[in-house]
DNA sequence: CGTCACAGTGAATCTAAAG
DNA sequence: GCTTTAGATTCACTGTGAC
């Protein structure tokens, strides 16, 4: 990684979110998981239908005197965030309507380029119930990478594996965090308000990272990112400032043990694989020089040049170029195009003969 | 009402957004659907995998010159419609992550009253062909009171009963306008590149306004809000600049019979199968990356990963493909093949372990 | 008339490595 | 930094035409 020398890796920095950002250096995270305050401005206590009280979030964290005071606090933790984050590092940060708008703007205002909204749809939210409003079931995360010109890292091929094989949506249904993950105390009390289910943390850290780099959480709370940052073989920088939660986060990610790397690695997707020249396949006499290549159709042939160039009519030049040609379109990948034809008639592409002979 | 003396109801104003709210009196609608240019900033063109071009908006309308100057656009039809607003009536704006968070934060800025923010799931959306980001799969609306104080109108009852008798949730899954639905010129090209789904409106307007009462628009576009709202038997105001646009909706609206009351409540509400990923359960920690599957016999053992693939000696891939590797077939059902080892050595079924998440 | 294969399409901020 | 080239990448649904 090369930036790690002043980083204070796998430990919770204890203390305010502002004052332990600007000890770290510039560009040495991959990637950032914030979970801010949500400035809920509740008036009064919320009473059930039957009686008992909700135990909502009031802490005196969470209480913002007016929408530029939040602000004015948004873009200093957000300015602090993209100093430490590495160019091609991204950040997710998480809110509800009371506040995610805010934290949206300020991010765009900031130079921050929005990759994708991503809802986190609840599969057991609280009811409202008043039944004034539509049951509040999802809560919101923005990603983002550090600009619009960024070469972020995005592990498509896991994401989708994760998903039966298709594309990985922008919503995603997960149960809030209960029973036993729950951090509770003596009394049974849950030790946070909000913590957030390791489930949510997982996809998100598997998205955007590789084993060993790192993660940053600047409102750890009950220390959800960097137990999981953990288990997946990452490594981890939380911020806290509450000393209980601090205390309570360390205690449980110093009960994990990290997951067989084998397991952490996800699939390499194909740009990730060892490429294999055209050429190979005419030297090695898979696809020999002189023989023809044609569509799916049939309907143009090439021929192959013992340099892995090929020829079809005037077109000449790499299979990718004289695909397109052919097809009068602005490119082509030759190896879904063409195919070899065996004397029987049947075809294989070429892209699965170089799949038989890669690594190797 | 006893407002509605000036009020230019069911009809199209054809004219800038501000110049024809400035025309309204104050305080004599009772709702707002607002569909606002989403300020996409598109750069080149988008190839599809099969070489098909995306056809993208690339309207004049859509482009605005940086963030403060959509802002300031957003703000200024924003103010307008807040004038015109009843006190009691509330408004709807969708947007996507381009803008939305613009639309969250003036809205709270200009004194409006967040009551939720509602997804609406695609449960047809266009893919990521770049495979760079998650697929685009939903946009945002919020819905806003005039102010925290308000006796907004919501329909609660008409809502639970639109969703099988459970409280109506902020996430709704309702397809694209496709098909039959989708206005078309003579050539068969789409006359709005953003025609919102009938569906959508329909549970909007239902959710908010009691027949009879006023739905503006100030972006109509192809008309969706003043076609449902005149089946459904509200009135309604359409604003739009565009000529084109403003005819076709015209046309649209006046081949619309307004249902009977009784009628307006039934929508089919699609039911939405639990499918259930295998990634999902190892996110879950039910089947815990890093621990080990085997199938009925013990013959074969398998290392699970953190993104959901199996590996098992050379074969790496989904629970379906390695189990067919293994066994040498040609296909397989992971689900019925696998099974997690219990420490006290009993055997249970992926397809047990599914069945007991479906739905949650 | 049914079935199947294939083409078309939808608010999209959509590449990465080598030279 | 730049330019050039290789080559990776799609889901759900609708409509049409062949058989």
């Amino acid at each position: 990684m090369g930036t790690g020398i002043d980083l204070p890796l796998d430990q919770v920095m204890v203390g305010d979110c502002l004052d332990m950002l600007r000890q770290l250096p510039p560009a040495s995270v991959h990637a950032i998981f914030a979970d801010p305050p949500y400035n809920l401005q509740l008036k009064g206590s919320l009473v059930r239908p039957e009686g008992g009280r909700v135990d909502g979030v009031d802490d005196a964290w969470d209480r913002f005197d007016s929408f530029p005071a939040y602000d004015a606090f948004t873009r200093a933790w957000l300015t602090e965030c993209r100093r430490v984050l590495r160019k091609d590092g991204t950040i997710w940060v998480i809110g509800a309507y009371h506040n995610v708008f805010r934290l949206g703007t300020a991010l765009q205002d900031l130079g921050y380029w929005i990759l994708n909204d991503v809802v986190w749809r609840k599969s057991n939210p609280m009811p409202n119930f008043r039944g004034r409003r539509f049951t509040n079931a999802h809560e919101t995360m923005i990603w983002a990478s550090r600009g619009p010109e960024s070469r972020y890292k995005f592990n498509y091929a896991a994401m989708k594996s994760l998903n039966d094989d298709v594309q990985m949506r922008s919503d995603w249904l997960i149960p809030l965090c209960t029973g036993a993950e729950r951090l509770r105390d003596e009394d049974g009390k849950k030790v946070h308000p909000t913590q957030k289910p390791e489930a949510l943390l997982h996809r998100v850290i598997l998205s955007c990272t590789s084993p060993g780099e790192v993660v940053l959480d600047p409102f750890m709370g009950s220390g959800t990112t960097a137990a999981v940052a953990k288990r997946l073989g990452r490594r981890f920088i939380g911020i806290e400032r509450d000393e209980t939660y601090a205390a309570a986060a360390q205690a449980r990610i110093d009960a994990i043990t990290p997951m067989p790397e084998s397991a952490a690695l996800s699939l390499p997707a194909k740009r990730e694989q060892p490429r294999v020249p055209f050429g190979t396949l005419v030297e090695r006499g898979l696809v020999p020089a002189g023989s023809r290549l044609v569509d799916r159709h049939r309907r143009w042939k090439a021929e192959v040049g013992a340099d892995g160039t090929l020829r079809c009519g005037k077109a000449v030049g790499s299979i990718h170029k004289v695909g397109a040609a052919v097809q009068e379109a602005p490119s082509c990948n030759g190896w879904l195009f063409w195919h070899v034809e065996h004397p029987n008639g049947s075809l294989r592409l070429l892209d699965e003969l170089r799949a038989e002979i890669a690594g190797s």
